[in-house]
RNA sequence: GCGCUCGUAGCUCAAUUGGAUAGAGCAACGGAUUUCUAAUCCGUAGGUUACAGGUUCAAGUCCUGUCGGGCGUGCCA
């Protein structure tokens, strides 16, 4: 890719006059601004000083032993000693036809074999019988890219779905079930009543005071000791929300490779108390059992006095089951940000049980507030449905479809259309965030259609797909001719710029897990397109070498923002 | 109390982990369509990056303090 070649050009200028040139080549990205170049290197202001030279006397010498004519022109020292690069138009296109001609990966290396890595991914984890609101849509969503993003670039990926299908809330349905059910909402929508049920339940036993708090945690207790009751309702029960659940996945179009919820570790949790204990890592406290760590106050638990376990002994567990059974270099947990301290003790618990040899990553993302700037709160009756707001999507975007009437699509192809727009808006107004900042939900701004949205890229997909249907070009044929790109045009060398920085994009994206940057990459994208498209007929070009030129072009930035939609969970559409 | 975290344009958010004059979208205002899709493009306006110090060639970013918000803080997950 275009930025390895000049960081592989730099550090062999830099080998003899520093040690550890690598170390650097962080520091040559692209430009901030067009008028500095393409390419900046911004390396000689820190090696001054291990020089004892003025910077721009290093950056002279850089200049002076770097070969990289055939790349730029003779690079510029400007400012404090930044060394700007303005690449040549034949290496541009040089890259552009290897990227055309790379059909799968477009232009972006594949890792080498010896970095190729086993994840685990462990995402969405919604809890069965709980209602799913918006927040939920967070760990879903990142997880999905993440794990797209990973696979893309050649690691080998396990996505596992940890339900929590067997924590406290299903006390408070089975004690529900048993004193408020309405038999009749029940037959007729389960899924509706149960939550009801539930949300009865959680608001009584919040109330100071109560009996049922305690009858809540017996019954959780009864069903965790095998109780067969409680073990027939708890079977009767879960189906009918997994199929809502499944109902949600599939509108994403998600699925996972394992779905092992907290329930298939239940009689494994024992042994884990047992050893730690036997290995003096846990110990008694209060009649509990826990895991103390140096120098804090707090341990985490993992059995409570009444003998029943906790979430920190299921993630035990399950991180011991998932060493044996998948052998992962890495665990990714894309959790919400308030279960810090959780995972902090849990990675630090497993280091102590003399695990070294794994990766755990916290992928942390904030809270999605209402829109007077509090936490979502799932007992509040006014939360934003997940349904509602997915079904509300599609509508919206319905309308627009509809009222388009030149694109001729059936019934049908309309309705697949607004689904992909609508649940492309949703993707992608969480996805274009930094995942670690609270946001502030609003109905308009996950649903908005113009501006840095995923319906922006979706239109500059479709827009490349009309031109192609309306010259009547045959893509497979267009990739072979041998017509040398010309961008004579700045938009033309605008795009093609970015054209060959997706990789770029994808491994800013992984190296912190977080999908924005590739958000921010397509829509700079899309932009640039939608420059060139205003600028530069194709079509209609002022001659056939440059109309093959054009389409080439075209059918890249198709290709790019549908494989950088498809990483980030996101559909295109032929017309909008 | 202690710990973590955040504070950037009217609003919602970016900022490649310390790089040049802090960028987008929305909202506002002005312009562009007999020419491949106007869900688009171009332009104008909008900033003491909460505040005060410090570190250095360079600070929204790192350190200290203050103010303000959020979260967490042994028997929920």
């Amino acid at each position: 890719m275009i930025l390895d070649i000049l960081k592989d050009r730099f550090i062999l200028a830099l080998t003899g006059l520093i040690d550890n040139p690598e170390s650097y080549s962080d520091l040559i990205r692209p430009s901030q601004d067009a008028k500095f170049g393409d390419f900046q290197a911004n390396l000689a202001m820190p090696l001054a000083k291990k020089l004892s030279k003025q910077p721009r006397e290093v950056a002279a010498e850089i200049v002076a032993r770097l070969k990289i004519d055939d790349l730029c022109q003779p690079p510029e020292i400007a400012g404090p000693g930044f060394i700007n690069l303005r690449l040549r138009n034949e290496f541009l296109v040089d890259l552009l036809r290897k990227a055309i001609d790379d059909e799968n990966r477009l232009g972006v290396t594949v890792i080498e074999p010896s970095k190729r890595k086993t994840y685990l991914v462990d995402y969405s984890g919604p809890n069965v019988a709980k209602p799913m609101h918006v927040g939920h849509v967070r760990s879903t969503v990142i997880g999905n890219a993440i794990t797209r993003m990973l696979q893309f670039w050649g690691h080998h990926v396990i996505t596992d779905n940890h339900l929590g299908d067997w924590g406290t809330q299903f006390g408070m349905i089975i004690y529900g079930y048993r004193n408020f059910l309405d038999r009749e909402s029940y037959q007729k929508n389960p899924v509706e009543e149960l939550s009801r049920v539930y949300r009865v339940v959680r608001q009584k036993t919040d109330e100071p005071d109560n009996e049922i708090a305690a009858a809540v945690l017996a019954e959780t207790a009864k069903l965790h000791a095998g109780n067969a009751d409680n073990l027939k309702l708890w079977n009767e029960v879960l189906p009918y929300s997994m199929d809502e659940i499944n109902r949600i996945y599939q509108r994403f179009h998600i699925s996972f490779d394992y779905t092992l919820g907290e329930s298939f570790y239940h009689n494994m949790l024992g042994n884990i108390v047992d050893d730690l204990l036997k290995r003096g890592i846990a110990r008694e406290t209060d009649g509990a059992v826990g895991v103390f760590f140096d120098g804090e106050e707090v341990p985490m638990l993992i059995r409570k006095k009444d003998g029943a376990f906790l979430y920190g002994t299921t993630d035990l567990a399950t991180i011991c089951y998932r060493m044996e059974t998948f052998k992962p270099d890495a665990i990714l947990y894309v959790v919400d940000f308030r279960q810090s301290l959780h995972f902090e003790h849990l990675f630090k618990t497993v280091r102590l049980m003399g695990i070294e040899n794994i990766e755990l990553t916290h992928i942390k993302f904030g809270t999605v507030l209402s829109e007077d700037g509090k936490p979502f709160k799932t007992r509040s009756g006014d939360t934003v449905g997940l349904n509602g707001l997915l079904n509300e999507a599609e509508k919206r975007a319905l309308e627009i479809v509809q009222s388009n009437d030149k694109l001729g699509l059936s019934q049908s192809e309309q309705l697949e259309t607004a689904r992909r727009i609508g649940i492309g808006a949703i993707v992608y107004a969480d996805l274009s965030q930094n995942r670690e900042s609270d946001y502030v939900f609003s109905y308009d701004k996950m649903l908005a259609m113009n501006g840095n949205t995923a319906t922006y890229m979706q239109y500059a997909f479709a827009r490349v797909r009309s031109i192609f249907v309306k010259g009547n070009i045959d893509i497979k044929e267009l990739r072979t001719k041998t017509e040398k790109l010309m961008l004579t045009e700045p938009a033309e060398r605008a795009l093609a710029l970015e054209l060959l920085r997706f990789g770029e994009a994808i491994e800013l994206a992984l190296r912190d897990y977080r999908p924005n940057f590739l958000t921010a990459y397509l829509f700079e994208l899309a932009n640039r397109y939608s420059v060139f498209f205003e600028q530069c007929p194709v079509l209609k070009a002022a001659n056939d070498d440059l109309k093959i030129s054009r389409l080439l072009l075209c059918d890249l930035t198709a290709r790019i923002l549908q494989k950088g939609l498809e990483l980030l969970g996101i559909e295109t559409v032929e017309k909008m």
